[in-house]
RNA sequence: GGAGAGGUGGCUGAGUGGUUUAAAGCGGCGGAUUGCUAAUCCGUUGUACGUCUUUUGGGCGUACCGGGGGUUCGAAUCCCCCCCUCUCCGCCA
């Protein structure tokens, strides 16, 4: 959410930035509002001085056994303005919250204008695409050969775009998550959370995924909570409406699964681990001071990096352009794995500085080093997406009998080399 | 799920309609005293919004005692709804 003193007083730069990310939203009607609550409150407020004033007085003469009835009549004329204009003052501070919570965010100076992924600015590209001496499969195949995957019989027990990893494919993903949980914890200082995962509305709209993506969510209408589409949910509002104590920055990481109703890609990537309604995740949330967010939004993105390094994947890493950027980031950066079954990139991290404007909507503050309370600036990032992460190894580490061998960095927590098809 | 007890500032904890502008204590910060520490004494203390003055900043006002409504000239206090915590019972991996 954007200060709607920051809209007020740099409008301009306001109006640029929701062009850049080819937003409409009418900012007219926020400043008409505004301008219009200001006046009345100002009026609402000194007519509540005069009340105060007045029945203090009125306490004062019937203690002293004199009449005040005439004060007290004046009184509750007052007190019906008052109680007009503050029905009028809540009706605009509704309205006025609703349209702020759907203003996006103001990119970043450095973050490249363009109104598509075609204006994404390429940062990095690291390993080598391995070359084939066959035509690589796909992992839905290799899956099938392994006798790990089992889209078939999930689709009997959810419907489609749910996983099933049997065996070595479900030991996989288990040691996977364990290894990256420990790179961060241990080695880039991260405090390990298992959070709920299921959120409220409050904890929805504080990290911004309320109001605009309602549709995106699995609701449970029973009990009003939304299953997690991301830990960042959960982590990031551990600290809603708090003053934090103590130092920052916090780091913390956290393994969850995500939960993602993919409204409208029906028909996209349908077909195997890509897009799936239900997919695990390693997830980074830092809390931050102002001045270090940029600095650490590049060491969570080498955080994130150092995964996929270590697992000598194929990765290139992309900021995305304004036109791109989701609603609540500043800055983003995604991460890519070469997936060779695909012939395509698959995205499996996003590294984001929000700024201020999830600590706003969340009241996340802190009091800085001159002891005044202020929003500190959140970021976020996958350590990385576990679903995409599978399909990458599975992809770029096969054998031509269909076979895969298992990265250096995880044969002694797999106890094993290589993956052997059912014979 | 049932019954009961609670929710007041950073913390403990008073306060059942107007001398409360939320007592007192602890803690924090500043100062005094002091070989050092401790103790003692004095002062100070939160958040948000509005407004004025804008040199850091400050002045004035309003609201805030779990959240939201209501009664009243006036609500921490009375009424209604909701949320959360604790204890006991039930159920349960």
């Amino acid at each position: 959410m954007l200060d709607i003193k920051t809209i007020r007083e740099r409008e301009m730069d306001v109006r640029t930035a929701l062009q850049t990310r080819g937003s409409d939203f009418d900012l007219d009607c926020i400043l008409e509002l505004d301008m219009e609550r200001r006046s009345l409150v100002g009026e609402a407020e000194a007519l509540k001085h005069e009340r105060n004033v007045v029945s203090k007085e009125i306490g004062r003469l019937k203690k002293e056994g004199e009449d005040a009835a005439e004060q007290r009549d004046q009184m509750r004329a007052v007190g019906e303005r008052i109680s007009k204009m503050d029905a009028r003052i809540r009706e605009i501070d509704s309205t006025l919250q609703g349209l702020l919570l759907e203003v996006p965010n103001i990119p970043c100076a450095e973050t490249p204008v363009g109104s598509d992924e075609s204006a994404n600015r390429l940062v990095k590209t690291r390993g080598e695409p391995g070359s084939f001496s066959f035509t690589p499969r796909s992992h839905v195949e290799l899956g099938e050969m392994l006798g790990i995957l089992d889209f078939e019989r999930a689709a009997r027990i959810s419907g489609s775009g749910f996983p099933l990893l049997k065996g070595h494919g479900a030991r996989l993903e288990r040691i996977l998550i364990q290894f990256m949980l420990d790179i961060h914890t241990m080695e880039h200082g991260y405090e390990e959370v298992a959070p709920p995962y299921m959120c409220n509305a409050d904890a929805m709209t504080g990290t911004g995924q309320l109001p605009k993506l309602a549709e995106d969510m699995y609701y449970i209408k029973s009990d009003d909570l939304y299953l997690i589409p991301t830990a960042e949910v959960p982590v990031t509002n551990m600290y809603r409406e708090e003053i934090i104590k103590g130092s920052l920055p916090i780091r913390h990481v956290a393994y969850t699964p995500c939960f993602r109703r993919e409204a409208g890609a029906a028909g996209r990537e349908t077909r195997g681990m890509i897009r799936v309604h239900q997919f695990d995740k390693v997830e980074l949330v830092k809390i931050v001071e102002p001045d270090q967010s940029y600095a650490e939004l590049e060491k969570l993105l080498g955080d994130a990096e150092t995964v996929l390094q270590r697992l000598e994947l194929p990765y290139r890493v992309r900021e995305l352009c304004t036109g791109d950027l989701s609603f609540a980031a500043a800055r983003c950066y995604d991460i890519e794995l070469w997936a060779p079954g695909q012939n395509d990139w698959l995205e499996v991290s996003s590294c984001s500085n929000f700024e201020d404007f999830q600590a706003r909507r969340a009241g996340i503050r802190y009091r800085n080093s001159s002891g005044k309370t202020v929003f500190p600036h959140t970021l976020n990032g996958s350590g990385v997406a576990l679903a995409r992460l599978v399909v990458a190894i599975l992809e770029n580490y096969q054998e031509a009998d269909g076979s895969v061998v298992i990265p250096e960095a995880l044969r002694s927590l797999m106890r094993m080399d290589k993956i052997q098809p059912r014979s």
